[in-house]
DNA sequence: CCAATGTCCTGGTATATACCAAGGGAAAAC
DNA sequence: GTTTTCCCTTGGTATATACCAGGACATTGG
């Protein structure tokens, strides 16, 4: 290895070869779901190279989704994706709940806050209205799956901080402020985790996660709850069905 | 600069600072769309870092989109993100079409083949039907933006490849053969590019991009084309607008 | 029995160095 | 004037090394 220069060599980087030998592992199945994935240093002894160059194969494979880190405990294979229809609900929870995905949520924080220039324009509020946000953090088999932050216009929902805030809040506001949604407006886009974020999820910072937002819309077509959702990338996949127009 | 222990650092690593030193310059706008960032060295000696870590601030900010690396040439400040509303039409293209964006299309492969199982159940043919395969490069203003690889039942298009394909083919099948697009299946998830796509889009062979799937279904309900397009993550934002139902 | 301590493992950060390959442009050759 | 050649810059790969911080776990001390 790392002769001066071989030029024999396929020309194939060293590290690719790691990864296509890790890739095909966890495909395999030889490291199942959860299983740990060999440390950085004994992938560079086993190879016979640099703990830097395993490092390398090691992150590629976790940004390709296939492993994540926990820490400094280890890399781990991740489990399978999983898929949200957009087009019929407007509910993550309410898709899950009916699978046996383990779903939890964990609140991470809730304030009473004032609408900022976009958020106003997304609720159709004053801006300076209240709003009560609240952000949590959704894990599927005790894995973390997504981090929301939830805006909802404070008016139509006296006293929502005390409701039990780890439940769907689009079915708490349809069982308790009698607003069941109607329509929502997605978006949905790739971008780079902030810290708090990829704390929450278990990334290094700069990962790439897919971000979901929603506005979500009562029967009388006013917008009530605006979401922002930001997944894991390797977990989701969101699908919907469209009907040309126009 | 890396004393033994400082302590009295932030904690904040270096690479961090310039990662928000980049960002700053971006979003300023002092580094303006397509403009030349500075190179790994040309930061080292700035900041007084090593290359690796300027390096690594670099790689951090072309993961979040703010840049794009163009071979061995340098990188340069990445443009502007585009929506694509999922709900409304099924063809890129004329959505592109009607703004400015200059739209080109570059036909990288074309191809008669057979539908393997997984062809065969989404276009609802039999394993072994032939299809029309094609592969081409989207580019905006000059630039890649996605890769998108399209499967048409062949016995629908008689002598498809006679046509121009550097045209939005949903608009052909509609004018050339009376085949109007009435419906879509949409998924979408990120996942790692591979070595050819990475090519065409002028990324690293592991960066993430989105994929996009669709079947293309016909007025009478029947599937007649299925596309799967691999977009660079930082320019593509897809919006939809759904109706809750059961 | 339980708490505190210490050791070993892990990944995370940072540096210094080396060579390769490809693009770009200036200089030289035609 | 045009083509060819060469050099410089750029990113890409690879290594060896160093220290930090946090998790896991066994050992020790009360």
């Amino acid at each position: 290895m790392s002769e001066n220069n071989p030029a024999a060599e396929n020309k194939v980087p060293v590290f690719q070869k790691v990864i296509d030998h890790l890739r095909d592992e966890i495909r395999s199945g030889k490291l199942p779901e959860h299983s740990a994935l060999p440390s950085e240093r004994a992938i560079g002894k086993q190879f016979g190279i640099s703990r830097m160059t395993a490092r390398r194969a090691l992150l590629a494979v976790e940004q390709e989704g296939l492993a994540y880190s926990s820490g400094r405990r280890g890399r781990f294979v991740s489990p399978q994706r999983l898929t949200y229809d957009i087009s019929k609900t407007v509910s993550f929870f309410a898709h899950a709940e009916s699978g046996e995905l383990g779903l939890k949520i964990e609140l991470i924080s809730k304030q009473l806050t004032q609408a900022d220039a976009a958020l106003a324009a997304k609720l159709a509020v004053a801006e300076g209205d209240a709003l009560y946000k609240y952000t949590r953090l959704f894990l599927l088999k005790g894995h973390p799956a997504f981090v929301e932050e939830e805006f909802a216009v404070a008016h139509l929902f006296p006293d929502l901080f005390s409701h039990d805030l780890q439940q769907s809040t689009t079915l708490l506001m349809e069982r308790e402020y009698g607003m069941p949604p109607h329509s929502g407006d997605i978006s949905i886009r790739m971008r780079a985790l902030n810290e708090e974020e990829a704390g929450l999820l278990g990334l290094p910072t700069y990962n790439a996660g897919i971000e979901l937002e929603q506005v979500i819309y009562g029967s009388d077509g006013k917008p009530f709850c605006f979401g922002r959702q930001i997944w894991r990338g390797e977990l989701a996949e969101f699908s919907a069905h469209a009907i040309v127009t126009g």
